[in-house]
DNA sequence: TATTAGCACTCCTCTCAATCGAGTGCTAAC
DNA sequence: GTTAGCACTCGATTGAGAGGAGTGCTAATA
């Protein structure tokens, strides 16, 4: 598709675009990176890359600045295979060491040390729990008008909730109540229960109609432990670091958005690919990222996806050393997350 | 300390400020609202109000604008008791209504009104458990090798954690372990517990030699439930539609600041009177919000405060409106959060 | 034929001075 | 005590000019 100096142009063009910001002129690339070629030769180059699409002119006598599709053919056949340094990996393992204590921290760390690393928007969603599968649940006493309904996950994750106990209802009669549901509902996931196993309980309780009305009041205050899909954000102030969001009104459209947890989360699923996936620009559905580029990666815990990294930025980023640092945090996050033991 | 028309001409100058985020010259003040005098009046009002220490003038031959101490006589008297609007209150408790289903997002949802309302980033800190009784601990079976402590609280407030079972240990000495602890902790608060009591605890197993290390082990895995206190953030882009921080690198370091919540809590720390608290500018005793202020109020269930509600903004912000919405949340929040029964 | 040097041209950016205007302080009149 | 009038101040805006990085084209070179 292109020739071997062509794209060694443009592979420099994108590198030092990256870092400087600056639409990269012919003669600065001359005296910069020793290519053996005159900035003349290299301005031809240069046409014949931009007639190609690959390369942009922000006006008449400026530079060059890459393209999205330049950006697109750096990362697909420019880029070497993403390998994280070997710095970069320690660190990240003292982080997690030195910072986390809890399940929850290691996403909020997770989150902290990607944007660290690569000056970026970093989110990381966090296990849903309708994938998961009920094991049982189980009542604990609190006071006469009040239990807690614990719910527990195959994986041994933990939701609860503090129920009103239906009047004329004992805590005896609660316990019932779970040892049938439990028998019903163990190792379906929970967006099964939802759907449709509910009503077959329901006729089932009726052979007992004295705890019917008691036992679908508590299982449905039961089952709204569920919460929605959790995404957290790290070092949304990374951005105004960049050049591209020098003007307050620029980034304020950006920030905004971080703050709808349900866009966030809409542009994860939008992919569910294998690997480290980057979309760029306009490839990007929602338009309000549409100057800006995302990195993904779905990380697992015993072979099954629980979750998306990402990292939101403007084009203009690195992505060789994102995609390095997803493709070695996807795996580690894996490992961390089995040493919780909670998926 | 002032007469009446120093003082209408003070108020005035720092409502049309706050508003304008422009500095007030007697000829506009003239005009836009009917005072009775000429500007010439006002000038020398104002020249006065500057002496006294209550205006500043940026320079020369610009208007005027609120000293803090200026902000401290309007906010201490100048300021009509704060009451929240109607509509306001009304927006406020449909907000909670079709948004909020579970506990946390009581503290997010309230963050994110918050900031909504009073256009300056909120902080809110959920309810620290160190502060908490214990009730009892409860083993719940999960696998062979693990189960999951619980650890319910006086008011009805749940931790959960995985835990590895010792080698050798069955679940039924769990159960005997859980029985002899909760003997000893029911009715202590953490802070308490972890610090006095464990040495007691220990001494009392040995009497069961065998259980000992287990216990202890276990126990130790159980009191890690805790976890730091948490501040809720809302609206931190709020601040981006500020004049104040049209540029990138004022706002820059407030938002980093942000994100550190240990510094957060500290800030709230600071304050643990009665009301509604204002804090202007270089009265903030952490340097890096001193052209801020910072407005907050306690929350109580049954009487006793758990929590802090907060507004940071810049020094021109709207304390009236600000603080009849923080009057308002903090018993509303009080009220929401008694029917979650969760303290 | 591919590469390079030279050159005229473009257009952004920075600087500096002139202008504008909102606001002040002072003085004198009311 | 209040107000009108006036000279003065000083930031903000505007516009012209210089500087510079970069381009495209042409002609010379290897």
């Amino acid at each position: 598709m292109l020739d071997d100096r062509k794209r060694k142009i443009l592979q420099t063009i994108v590198d030092d675009y990256v870092t400087t910001a600056e639409p990269v002129g012919s003669r600065t690339l001359a005296r910069k990176y020793s290519l053996g070629i005159s900035p003349a030769t290299i301005r031809n180059e240069m046409a014949d890359l931009e007639i190609l699409g690959f390369l942009e002119q922000p006006h008449t006598s400026a530079g060059r600045i890459p393209s999205p599709r330049g950006y697109r053919f750096y990362v697909d056949c420019l880029l070497a295979p993403p390998k994280i340094a070997d710095s970069d990996a320690k660190l990240i393992t003292n982080w997690y060491e030195s910072r986390v204590r809890s399940l929850e921290e290691v996403f909020q760390e997770t989150a902290k040390i990607i944007s660290r690393m690569t000056h970026a928007v970093s989110l990381v969603t966090a296990p849903q729990i309708s994938k998961a599968l009920f094991k049982y649940l189980q009542f604990l006493p609190l006071d006469e008008r009040r239990a807690i309904v614990v719910v527990v996950t195959d994986a041994g994750y933990v939701e609860n909730k503090v129920i009103e106990m239906p009047a004329g209802t004992s805590f005896q009669d609660l316990q019932e109540i779970a040892a049938n549901i439990n028998d019903k509902l163990a190792g379906l996931s929970f967006g099964q229960i939802k759907h449709s196993v509910l009503r077959e309980i329901r006729n089932d309780i009726l052979s007992n109609p004295a705890l019917f009305e008691t036992a679908l009041a508590v299982l449905r205050q039961a089952l709204a432990v569920e919460r929605s899909e959790k995404v957290y954000l790290g070092g949304a102030t990374q951005l105004l670091a960049q050049p591209e969001f020098r003007d307050v009104d620029k980034i304020r459209g950006l920030l905004t958005m971080l703050e709808e947890e349900k866009l966030l989360s809409d542009i994860l699923h939008m992919q569910d690919g294998e690997g480290v996936v980057v979309t760029i620009g306009q490839e990007n559905k929602y338009s309000g990222i549409q100057n800006c580029s995302v990195v993904q990666a779905t990380y697992r815990v015993e072979g099954q996806v629980i979750g998306t990294l990402a990292v939101l930025g403007p084009t203009r980023m690195e992505y060789g050393k994102i995609m390095a640092v997803l493709e070695f945090m996807h795996q580690h996050l894996g490992e961390t997350l089995k040493k919780y033991k909670a998926f």
